[in-house]
DNA sequence: TCCTCGTGCAACTTGTTGGTTGCACCACAA
DNA sequence: TTGTGGTGCAACCAACAAGTTGCACGAGGA
């Protein structure tokens, strides 16, 4: 259920979500004002309902996003759980960046050799 | 000095750089391995090496690698400081859903009216 | 009933991306 | 000096992304 859904897949389509900056408004418009449809949403920004319907299906895809059918209207919904599947990758790229930098002490404390990082 | 670089076309080409599994595959290896050459990295994997070269000049413009000539041969050095930008990124828009929480649980004690999130 | 508003679908254009090949250049070792 | 291994640069291609227009459909309100 909480799974961290980390693939490499999923990653892609997570950073790729992020990686416009319209859609980056999207989710944070979303996440800030709650659900609305895409015509509202529109209404705001310089490009056409179409173009904010495309974006708004990549975020779906990468799960950033959820479809809510409300008579006539479809609400989109922010998922903001999602995010933390990109910290997750972040921090643990780091993370193993400090494991060498260990690594490396270790090394150091113990003989000596030329190799810098 | 440790300014975030948290401006709208940081982040684009920053999570854009991580969209893709071979450049993350390349900044894991440079994160676990230390620095190497085009070549080194391209020996690895099924691309040649204008490929990869083409990948790091990607993430060089996002700030996540480096350049650092050593004699005739060019070592790419990973800079995992950059993914803090992503985190604060993520953790911030992910605080406000937090702060929307908050707002909503404090809308619905002192009355009530419908809008659910 | 009719008409309006929001949605859904498809075709099309333009620019970018991920990858290739080919060749020139330069530093260093034999 | 000559050869070799690593870089740098440019042209090219196929596939995809971002955005547009145009039109059809379906649910609700007057």
């Amino acid at each position: 259920m909480t799974e961290p859904a980390t693939s490499s897949g999923a990653l892609d389509a997570l950073f790729g979500a992020l990686s416009d900056p319209t859609r980056r408004q999207l989710i944070e418009r979303l996440v800030v004002d709650g659900p609305a449809t895409a015509s509202t949403l529109q209404s705001t920004m310089p490009f056409t309902r179409q173009a904010v319907i495309k974006h708004l299906d990549v975020m779906e895809l990468a799960g950033l996003v959820v479809r809510d059918r409300r008579g006539r209207e479809v609400f989109f919904r922010a998922v903001p759980e999602r995010l933390a599947t990109g910290v997750g990758w972040l921090l643990d790229t780091a993370g193993r960046w400090d494991q060498r930098i260990d690594r490396l002490r270790a090394r150091v404390t113990s003989a000596s050799s030329t190799s810098p990082p």
